[in-house]
DNA sequence: TATCTTAAGTTGCGTTTTGCAAGTAATATT
DNA sequence: AATATTACTTGCAAAACGCAACTTAAGATA
């Protein structure tokens, strides 16, 4: 399996890599509304379609950005965890949460703000610490 | 036309409308490359299809990210510029850029880093500024 | 004035990716 | 033993992508 590569611009490269519909999608449902399972992420809002999930899946696990674990106790489900390269997203997803916030109503009017925004803007480094160690504290709690 | 969103979630809706591979590596372009024209977007070493680049460059200016100019003295070329809303999306588009200095040389051992990028971390907000203000100095000194 | 070149697209067409529905295989539950 | 659940796979139609060639309008050159 080789990974091709546009160029040798970080940027384009980010995007060769996340530059789809759902890739940072299922980071997001993972980091943010802590989804683990194949199931949890059809079941999402997004309504992802299980073709697109599990080809996805397979690209961000060889790209390192996510991990398959199968449960001891447990043969029919899997769990999926993000690495500390899908960890190193958070900033990207939360700018771009940002972003939608102050710039897309004008297109979507329901856009929702489940974190108050003008607080997390006051400090990104702080939040995204929260969010980072929030998420290591959750998987931290299962067992392998 | 209608702009359809997948549901309420900012992030979501962030990738509804960014989530692809090239809508922005134009706004890239623009803002770090300082590419301006239809033309010096596709002689770029990404090397977008014309067609390709004529549809995104439709859908970002519908949706106010960048502005369509014609220039009084020459009829034959248009310049492209961002808007605030496009400028908006400079954190977004440093963070990719640190997520890949820190994350992709695995993948992408000839990853180039024409920014210090230790030197960004340092202060990412004044950085976000600096580009900024270097776009809108840039794009002050054409007449239109 | 006629020709040449350049900028900004458009068109055609084959390939790839997406999206939906249905099906399957291996567990786990009742 | 029968049913349900989880994690997929398959088939197929529609949309998006990518490449090359073509077009149109405006400038430059002879």
């Amino acid at each position: 399996m080789t990974h091709s590569f546009r160029c040798d611009c970080p940027i384009t490269s980010a995007l060769d890599v996340l530059g789809d519909k759902w890739t940072l999608v299922i980071v997001k449902q993972m980091l943010i509304d802590g989804k683990k399972t194949f199931k949890e992420f059809v079941e999402s809002e997004e309504a992802i379609a299980t073709n697109i999930l599990t080809d996805r899946l397979k690209k961000i696990e060889e790209k390192g950005i996510i991990k398959r674990l199968s449960l001891p106790k447990n043969k029919k489900s899997k769990h999926y965890h993000l690495t500390e390269k899908g960890l190193g997203l958070t900033p990207v997803i939360l700018e771009m949460a940002i972003w939608s916030d102050g710039n897309l109503r004008d297109l979507h009017p329901d856009l929702s703000t489940e974190n108050p925004i003008e607080y997390i803007k006051l400090n990104k480094a702080s939040f995204v610490n929260i969010l980072q160690e929030r998420y290591k504290e959750r998987i931290s709690q299962t067992q392998y």
